[in-house]
DNA sequence: TTAAGTTGCGTTAACGTTAACGCGAATATA
DNA sequence: TATATTCGCGTTAACGTTAACGCAACTTAA
């Protein structure tokens, strides 16, 4: 009983109250007031239950990531979604998940243009495929339909909401790890490993925070950098960087399993390394003892806040934040089963 | 339109069609059949908004912790109740919480009472004074509430729902992460620090799990156990304990910052320390290099999702699972402002 | 001056589910 | 045989909100 209880204090009736709690006009300034002011005094909450059985609309979330099937990592992503899909639904939200590929961009570009059209309620979007994200993100801005990125930011759009981790400080703390495992002397190398190798922005902050950790530490530990490209062949590339004497490894991404496979071929079981992401040739070779540490993005739990702050966006008038920061989980042997 | 659509299907009323789907008898067998049926077959899920909307009756659920005043671990753990209590208000339940006393077992069976008899629809319970706690558990499953666990797993209550950590997993880890980080030969340190001096089943299980790792490992680290009560002289017992060669410690509970403070005192650098829980004292110290690492046992998580599964459970019609184990989160220095 | 539009409200039928109530028919009890 | 009770079902008023509709009274445009 409470937009009655309203109706009843103002001494009008419930379609007023309603046209003023929503702004929909058609009601004189003077009740307008009046109404505000009991609707604040009572303290009103809407129910939302009611509210969501009666608007027979639901509020349509467009979900644009990478293909699953195309990936571990994002097929992880895609799993956090899905874990929250039918309570989405039973709140009234409708998902549409559109998949891109990560090297197709025509693809994206499509499902983008697509988006624009159906003018979905609300956006979570896996910024790949930088300059055509910018542009779908100004598009969403016109018409303003809220956007939530994860897993990545997008270098000049620092207001919008994003969720995932501090990659910079993932880089600092990678380099804290290796100086307190690492034993014996040697310098230690830094290995961007990419199909076409070029650095993306997530690669070059952690670059920068592991390098930040090394200097402001007073580390003597000497930084070796080396740009991997997995469409050459690997083994003389990685044979050349351990031409250097290499006490310890840091992997920018998720290619981890890489650098330990070829450290398990020849055999070096003295070389500490660390790198990225939780999936499965990297869990194994974690296990094996090849791999020391493994910095886990979750991009389950990135992906499954992004929803679920759009559930509570519009089923329970909940704001949505601008950023947020998950923890940094450090992944060893000793805590792998937990996760 | 779903009740009403299963009604017409059946050539039945909806009214009759809710009897069933209730189980409210007053049924025949044979309409009863062809109601579930056909529910079955168009996949009926009932809209819970409409449901909580026409019932009445706010499902309560009660919380049985000790007061977060009295300690900053159960502080955390409240903050995690509190951050879902609107939320939870805004789905139809009413929450009510039992603040105990760590060391007033008469309060906690007090409160145990009381909640006996206003007969909650549910129980969030973190069991410390295991024999009050088990008999409050019993009265509750005659009556068929339902209980959560969380913190701490209570022994002979293994079939209930439990939310927290693997205890002997920790203890693994603490020993592969020591391990990992020591270089100098010396022994292993194992703290068990409480008021009165008595082991836990917490303390317990992680001493297992670090025993299990340095034998399973044929670690030749020797391990020293010290009882430490804190109502005597800490730094007596302290000094008596290094006498020994020890090269790292680890604290089992969250106290760990007395062991810290007593190597800083004594300028101990060359020790290394590993503990539980992310109280201040320990963040502190764990900044200034005098812990090496903190297992955080994520209180406000596990609480959190207590709260949680039972928003699931009442508003969602979703099953509480019985055990689910939280990831255990390594805290250094590197990703404590993660978190 | 008249037709057309606007303003400021009240009324009401949904939305899907719940649960109380009613009622005829069958069955049980006296 | 008369009276209760039970069975098996239909009817209906909520729950709080939304939004379409209607309708006087008043204003504007032609």
């Amino acid at each position: 009983m409470s937009i009655k209880k309203i109706a009843e204090l103002a001494g009008v009736s419930i379609g007023t109250v309603d046209r003023v709690l929503h702004g929909r006009g058609r009601v004189s300034e003077e009740t307008k007031e009046k109404i505000e002011k009991i609707a604040l005094e009572i303290n009103y909450k809407p129910n939302l239950m009611a509210s969501s059985l009666s608007k027979k609309r639901k509020a349509t979330v467009a979900i644009l990531i990478p293909d699953p099937a195309e990936d571990e990592y994002w097929q992880q992503a895609w799993t956090g979604i899905e874990s929250l899909l039918t309570k989405a639904e039973k709140q009234g939200l409708e998902i549409k998940n559109y998949f891109y590929s990560l090297d197709n961009q025509n693809l994206f570009n499509h499902f983008a243009k697509q988006i624009i059209l159906e003018k979905p309620d609300g956006l979570i979007l896996a910024p790949n495929h930088p300059e055509s994200c910018s542009n779908l993100l100004n598009e969403c801005a016109k018409v303003s339909i809220p956007a939530i990125l994860f897993d990545n930011q997008l270098p000049g759009f620092n207001q919008l909401a994003f969720i995932g981790t501090d990659l910079r400080q993932s880089g600092i703390l990678c380099a804290q790890l290796l100086e307190m495992i690492t034993h014996r002397p040697g310098s230690f190398a830094l290995f961007h490993i990419d199909s076409p190798s070029s650095k993306t922005h997530d690669m070059i902050e952690k670059e920068l925070g592991f390098k930040e950790f090394l200097e402001s530490n007073q580390s003597n530990r000497l930084v070796q950098n080396f740009a991997i490209d997995t469409q050459q062949d690997l083994e003389i590339q990685l044979d050349a960087a351990f031409q250097h004497d290499i006490a310890a490894c840091l992997v920018s991404t998720s290619k981890t399993w890489l650098v330990a496979e070829y450290l398990q071929k020849r055999n070096r079981r003295d070389v500490k390394l660390i790198g990225f992401d939780l999936i499965s040739k990297n869990i194994e070779l974690l296990r094996g003892g090849w791999i020391d540490f493994l910095i886990n993005q979750n991009p389950e739990r990135q992906a499954r806040k992004s929803l679920n702050r759009f559930i509570n966006y519009f089923a329970f008038g909940e704001t949505i934040q601008e950023k947020e920061y998950l923890p940094i989980e450090i992944i060893t042997k000793g805590n792998l089963i937990s996760v």
